[in-house]
RNA sequence: GGUGCGGUAGUUCAGUCGGUUAGAAUGCCGGCCUGUCACGCCGGAGGUCGCGGGUUCGAGUCCCGUCCGCACCGCCA
């Protein structure tokens, strides 16, 4: 037996009692005539004590290292001078029997929460960093989310459906990741990017309610939140209309929110797509605070400043007391908005001074009336700073969108703290890519239209909406889905407005279409990015830390060294041959 | 594919205008210390300044290329 008790768990109760604790060594602190280590494990550290009495025993503990994995067999005492940080703070082990059961190299940086130790290193060493609290506690936190969403669904009905993670290619959406056939040389598996056709076969299959959280994959860039294998909390139900998968998972996302933080959010908001874009200037809207924008093109083009009488739209955001930020600050703003990665044209701003007086770049065209009266359109008070950006409707909007974010950054409003969920409905259905000029699915190919916009379909694709909806966190996208076409002839009809030959439809998705001819309910479903919920309900924007063994920037796992080269056998076996360019 | 920032001791970083022997903290090693808990005190070791090339009397510092890391844009139905 290794261990009688945890390092987290002994107690004043626990004192005369003979226990035996296994874990690591976190630190010795060796005061000449005794000496102290802290033993550690999951649950918590309690402090080994040796003295003189026992001289060879002293020795002993002096020679351990760092992050040796030890076994302590001893006597509970109470403290002579306690520790009050600690859970086990009022006692310690006496000591009577220590033995080592692994070595261990001196780590590379230190395992305590504020480590020493960089990114990188903590990656390649994940394992070390996994012993550090806020590594640890992330996972375990990630856990009790992962079992509050089984348990809510569950209790709903839900019947957890594993699907196949080797499948087949398909032409919309992301890039796949690609597994070659052994048994059919020059034929190749696809990873699943989410399993979605799967859950709806389950519905032609009468399961009614399926949920799964399973891994995807996107062969696509990475970022602090993206990773090229993520999981997903993958929900489909039969018989529902978009009304009933909104409550549903309205319930689940208030649970696992009023569970974790003891905060009731109350019914989440809704908002289409459109408002969301003219209110907020994304259709992701952080709503923990205001700063919307305000369309202001009617009262200020056609007052001779080129720039606005040349714009589609003209909008501003009111930036709360930043009425005296220097000429530098908004330069300095200004150029952070024009950077590559924005790409706006110009920032023009105006100062609702405490006194009521107003000064703005453009006062040579406009008086202070005119302003004032966009002040109070935008919502200023004396102390507000207005900045104002024109030019064509989207662009103009999105780019508020991203200084309504970044001044709300600067202005400390995003609070972890607190939870704004709300739903995004009546997406379009369709997108116009300018690259390939043909329509893509905004949500994906099989998101059913609006059935009043089903007539649009023929004649202004662009105009139609869909049965789609994103649930949104904090001005994340957390979650989407859509009710689904559950009609073969629909679906070919979606697929050729998506540019798909009828044949080309049928070789894809001809599983799919069949299984609609043999009576599909009518059905819809959502999808959650369990990874991105945790870190958000864990108050934190990268995934990362979130995840045990994550990729890094270039998609590597620098601990394992993966991806890698294959042997030569291997590439014969699978019929391969490889066209690199010479290095 | 692109933009920005970074790479100097085991680790995290500083390093001025290009100029003598490249520093600090922490970790590590040795010594001292009976109530520490980020113990304290004394001493010591530790460097291919990512790599390659160039400019220069002289490069950690300037230039070019390249690799690696992070953030972002494109991309992510």
């Amino acid at each position: 037996m290794y261990r009688t008790h945890t390092c987290g768990e002994l107690r004043r109760e626990h004192i005369g009692q003979e226990v035996k604790l296994s874990g690591w060594v976190q630190r010795i602190r060796d005061l000449g005539a005794m000496v102290f280590v802290d033993l550690r494990d999951r649950y918590g550290i309690t402090q080994l004590a040796f003295n003189e009495q026992n001289a060879g025993l002293l020795d002993k503990a002096r020679s351990l290292g760092r992050e040796y994995v030890i076994q302590a067999t001893g006597r509970v005492v109470e403290r002579a001078s306690k520790n009050p940080k600690l859970p086990t703070g009022e006692i310690e082990i006496q000591v009577d029997k220590l033995e080592v059961l692994n070595k261990s190299e001196i780590p590379p940086f230190t395992i305590e929460d504020n480590t020493d130790g960089g990114d990188e290193l903590r990656m390649k060493y994940r394992y070390l960093d996994i012993r550090r609290n806020p590594v640890k506690n992330n996972l375990i936190f990630r856990a009790r989310v992962t079992q509050l969403v089984r348990n809510y669904l569950a209790e709903q009905g839900f019947i957890d459906v594993e699907t196949p993670y080797l499948i087949k290619s398909t032409p919309e959406g992301a890039r796949d990741f690609v597994v070659p056939s052994r048994l059919h040389p020059g034929h190749f598996y696809a990873l699943p990017q989410s399993p979605q056709t799967f859950k709806q076969l389950l519905m032609v299959g009468g399961l009614d309610k399926y949920m799964q959280i399973v891994k995807c994959f996107r062969d696509e860039d990475l970022r602090a939140d993206r990773q090229p294998e993520f999981t997903q909390i993958d929900c489909e139900m039969s018989f529902v209309e978009q009304e009933d998968v909104l409550q549903t998972f309205e319930g689940l996302v208030r649970y696992l929110i009023k569970e974790i933080h003891g905060i009731d959010t109350g019914p989440f908001p809704r908002m289409s797509y459109d408002e969301a874009l003219a209110r907020y200037g994304t259709d992701k809207p952080d709503i923990r605070f205001g700063m919307e924008l305000t369309e202001l093109t009617d009262s200020a083009r056609g007052r001779g400043f080129r720039v606005f009488d040349q714009a589609e739209y003209i909008g501003a955001i009111a930036v709360e007391g930043a009425a005296g930020y220097s000429r530098k600050q908004i330069d300095e703003i200004t150029k952070w908005m024009q950077r590559p990665q924005v790409g706006a044209k110009g920032l023009i701003w105006a100062k609702y001074n405490a006194d009521g007086s107003i000064k703005s770049s453009v006062d040579k065209f406009f008086d202070a009336t005119t302003i004032k009266d966009w002040m109070e359109k935008a919502g200023a008070k004396p102390g507000d700073l207005l900045f104002i950006m024109a030019g064509d409707r989207l662009t103009t909007q999105q780019h508020l969108g991203i200084l309504r974010m970044e001044m709300a950054e600067r202005l400390g409003l995003r609070d972890p703290k607190r939870f704004a969920p709300l739903w995004v409905v009546d997406f379009p259905l369709l997108e116009w890519d300018e690259e390939t000029g043909r329509y893509h699915a905004m949500h994906h190919p099989f998101t059913s239209p609006k059935p009043e916009d089903i007539p649009l379909l023929d004649t202004a694709p662009d105009k139609v909406r869909a049965n789609a909806y994103d649930l949104v966190l904090n001005g994340n996208e957390i979650g989407g889905g859509s009710i689904r076409i559950h009609d073969q002839d629909l679906q070919r009809k979606m697929f050729r407005l998506l540019g798909f030959s009828d044949e080309e439809a049928q070789r894809q998705f001809g599983f799919l279409m069949n299984a609609f001819t043999y009576g599909a309910p009518p059905h819809g479903g959502i999808a959650f990015g369990l990874d991105r919920l945790v870190a958000i309900l864990g108050g934190r924007e990268s995934i990362r830390d979130f995840i045990a063994f994550p990729k890094n920037n270039a998609g590597r796992d620098t601990m394992i060294d993966a991806p890698d080269r294959i042997s030569d056998e291997q590439l014969k076996e699978l019929h391969l041959k490889l066209d690199l360019p010479e290095d």
